[in-house]
RNA sequence: GGGCGAUUAGCUCAGUUGGUUAGAGCGCCGCUCUGAUAAGGCGGAGGUCCGUGGUUCGAGUCCACGAUCGCCCA
């Protein structure tokens, strides 16, 4: 088609049939005009010419173009559908016969190309009385998909490899292989139930030559199997053969038993043979012995210095337990390699496939050089690296079209900053105090540090899962995972230990960046790499990729559980603030939290992420209960029952029993069977899940209104010291205007807080931060 | 014509064995945190999960049929 890919246009072509006739003749007899061909070829024609026109549906896909009068020219044309098939004629009809679309041996077309004899064939139809109908018809035609010269089929003889008998072996060997999408499994069978034989040979220069001699004085066919027998039959031409390629093979006949010399067949071989003994020719099947460098010959010879292994190695290697290809391998590597190996082995040449679907443009459209939207694989490594390229890849479902560009490569560029980050966290602080990380884990870890080092775990475990399902999705899924609790969770709860050069929750982030490398390492390995060797330490590997892959080991997932629901907690803590447009710089009194008992070992986790005095674990009293069941321990306990409750439950037809639980429709429902959705009652706000409430107080004391207001200095005069540029470790000196003088009451607490050793009044109208040891015109 | 898929928020897509209020990123709006700072967090708006029927106490998920789109074969 053309580039354009131009649909359902209105382009018609000159032909022989017009569309609204062309129904008539479909089934009936037709004889081919023989008294317009050479007298020569007449009577072998006879017999072929006659044949049954065939039914001609257009395509979805059509363009203006010629339909010519040569028998089988046309793609649709000539053998639509298997009731309609025709047998090839090898002899008779068949003007368009040399390389080039050219008529031989027909008087005044002779030489001449089917295109120029478009108009002529036609008039001299008419001339002689034979035509039936002249018009035009709109049709598929094929076009040269790179310069787009029409292009016109002709008859030929070719070399085919018999595929019948090996139908049933193949689809065996397929059973035995693991797709990913599955789904392709069932293409491949497809396929093979319709493979027809295998058209080996091409009419091409470059190529496998084909070992095929025929005889034409005995009739045999001589395949010459190896170089020494060629050698050894060879009448001449030995002392120029370079290679096994042409045009030096073709100098070299060899003798025919009949004593004839023969000649090789001109053809050269399908690549996909070549491809097809891929699991083969590079690992050393029956190979003897072991051939330094000799993995390629020929024209070859010197690109390459690969060893060809020997048998014993092929044993080794053989099948491949994996193998990725775009999706149209099916019918080509896939298929011949599987050819290939069901023929020599009976088995499968692999264990699993993964397969993947075209990569298009960031907006959905093919990627053209032409059309501008192109990325070349230089650039883009260049520009976007490898890593994230990568990590693109690993992400998107194989099943589904990859849309890349500079746009979709900036996000995750974006998300990887979050990990880069947390390496640069740990780096700077690691420099800092000179923390050099030893071996073995320090005995005073926190529950927020093993909880990190399970979190690792579990992700080793994930990841290494996902590995082995060839499931890639799975393995971001993991890490994007991991990533936010390390940085959202681990990191931003251990700020203050990290200010202070605490060496246990060092040691406890370097343990789980360096592990966490080591199972990402394969999505992305230069960034893993590049943080690896920051992070090693003497007894460590040089390169992640010599460190071995982490045992999995039990994980407690209880620690893993609790954190889980704290971190629930926390974000229903602060949903329900939101609710209540309470911002988190003001402290609360009390939260209460219900149903998720777990959490309740990390109280004070909880307390000082969501700023309140208290927490308690308990039921929440809230106002207008609603109860809902809880289906899944309910479907299967009531079954039908369960609508006539549901809509009892709905409609507030209940009594509610001691101890949480329900009466409704002659049924105990134990609290666990049943789920509250409450309101808060007036001075709180509420948030809740399926399974947990949060409620917090909203009511202020002067207390609180107090700390909120110190709060909001401490986030004032910070801001301060960023604008002005200090470093870390600066010093500064605080003054503050009168009208704040009460919140002196906790001086020490912000001294601490804004790294300032003075804090005083003084008549100034805003707070006044000076770098100790400066002049004054570094006055803020 | 036969076969294989897909259809979920404005866009790009997740959604594991059927389960409660269907999620994420981007974009938009508002809020917020901040010693990771051109980031981070929270909330809001935005959904007939292509349609119809069926199985089931219960369907985005399973089944059938249909529509549209894509791919393989012919």
């Amino acid at each position: 088609m053309d580039a354009a890919g131009e649909r359902g246009g209105g382009g018609q072509a000159r032909c022989g049939i017009r569309p609204d006739r062309r129904g008539r003749l479909v089934g009936r007899r037709t004889q081919a005009r023989s008294d317009l061909r050479p007298a020569r070829a007449r009577r072998g024609a006879r017999r072929a010419a006659v044949r049954r026109s065939l039914r001609f549906t257009p395509g979805a896909a059509e363009r203006r173009a010629p339909r010519h009068p040569v028998g089988r020219c046309c793609a649709d044309g000539g053998d639509r559908g298997r009731p309609h098939r025709t047998r090839l004629r090898r002899r008779g009809l068949r003007p368009v016969a040399g390389p080039r679309p050219a008529y031989r041996e027909y008087g005044e077309f002779e030489g001449r190309s089917t295109q120029d004899v478009e108009g002529p064939v036609v008039v001299e139809l008419e001339r002689r009385g034979l035509l039936v109908e002249a018009g035009s018809i709109v049709h598929r035609y094929p076009i040269c998909w790179r310069c787009s010269t029409p292009l016109v089929f002709r008859i030929a003889d070719d070399w085919m490899i018999r595929a019948d008998e090996i139908r049933q072996p193949m689809l065996d060997a397929n059973a035995t292989v693991q797709w990913t999408p599955d789904f392709y499994s069932k293409r491949m069978d497809d396929w093979l139930r319709n493979m027809d034989d295998w058209n080996i040979s091409r009419r091409r220069y470059f190529g496998l030559p084909l070992p095929f001699y025929p005889c034409d004085s005995c009739g045999r066919l001589e395949v010459v199997g190896s170089l020494d027998e060629l050698r050894e039959r060879a009448t001449g031409g030995l002392e120029q053969l370079k290679e096994l390629h042409r045009p030096w093979i073709d100098e070299v006949p060899i003798r025919c038993d009949c004593g004839a010399e023969l000649r090789r067949v001109p053809e050269v071989g399908d690549a996909w043979l070549d491809a097809g003994i891929v699991p083969f020719s590079t690992l050393g099947w029956e190979n003897p012995e072991w051939r330094e460098h000799g993995y390629a010959t020929g024209a070859a010879a010197g690109l390459t210095g690969a060893d060809l292994p020997d048998h014993a190695y092929w044993e080794k290697w053989f099948p491949a337990h994996w193998v990725s290809e775009m999706r149209e391998q099916i019918r080509l590597w896939f298929y011949s390699q599987c050819f290939m190996s069901v023929t020599l082995t009976g088995k499968s040449p692999y264990l699993s496939v993964l397969t993947y679907e075209k990569l298009l443009d960031e907006h959905g459209r093919e990627m053209h050089r032409s059309w501008g939207n192109a990325i070349d694989a230089a650039e883009a490594l260049e520009n976007i690296g490898a890593d994230v390229i990568r990590f693109m890849f690993c992400e998107h479902v194989p099943s589904q079209n990859l849309k890349f560009g500079y746009g979709p490569a900036a996000e995750i560029r974006r998300r990887l900053l979050t990990f880069w980050n947390s390496v640069k966290f740990f780096v700077d602080y690691a420099n800092v105090g000179d923390f050099r990380p030893a071996p073995d884990a320090p005995a005073e870890l926190q529950p927020l540090d093993r909880w990190l080092l399970e979190r690792t775990e579990q992700l080793a475990a994930e990841m290494t899962d996902a590995y082995e399902r060839y499931w890639t999705p799975a393995l971001i899924r993991a890490f994007d995972s991991f990533v936010d609790d390390l940085s959202n969770w681990y990191i931003r709860r251990s700020r203050r230990r990290f200010w202070n050069g605490d060496e246990v929750a060092l040691w406890t982030l370097w343990q789980a960046l360096v592990r966490s490398l080591q199972v990402v390492g394969p999505v992305m390995p230069f960034l893993a790499d590049f943080l690896w060797r920051r992070l090693r330490t003497e007894d460590l590997a040089d390169s992640v990729f010599l460190a071995p892959w982490p045992e999995p080991r039990a994980r407690d997932e209880q620690l893993l559980h609790e954190v889980a629901e704290v971190r629930r907690v926390v974000e229903l803590g602060r949903q329900a603030r939101g609710d209540a447009s309470i911002k988190l710089r003001q402290p609360l009194r009390r939260l209460v939290v219900q149903g998720a008992g777990s959490a309740q070992p990390h109280a004070d986790e909880i307390a000082e992420e969501l700023r309140v005095k208290e927490v308690e674990f308990g039921p929440v009293e809230a106002v207008e209960v609603r109860v809902k069941p809880n289906l899944p321990l309910l479907g299967p306990k009531l079954g039908k029952e369960l609508g006539a409750v549901r809509a009892a439950l709905e409609a507030g037809e209940f009594e509610q029993l001691a101890g949480g639980g329900v009466r409704v429709n002659g049924h105990e429902l134990a609290p666990e069977e049943v789920l509250m959705e409450r309101r808060p009652r007036a001075g709180w706000a509420l948030a809740e899940d399926d399974a947990v409430t949060v409620a917090v107080t909203t009511e202020l004391d002067d207390e609180l209104r107090l700390e909120g207001r110190v709060l909001d200095l401490i986030h004032q005069l910070n801001s301060m010291r960023k604008d002005a540029g200090l470093a870390l470790t600066d010093r500064i000196r605080v003054t503050l205007p009168a009208s704040l003088a009460d919140l002196l009451e906790h001086a020490d607490w912000i001294k601490e807080e804004v790294l300032a050793t003075e804090i005083a009044t003084d008549s100034v109208s805003e707070p006044v931060i000076e770098l100790l040891g400066s002049d004054p015109s570094l006055r803020v």
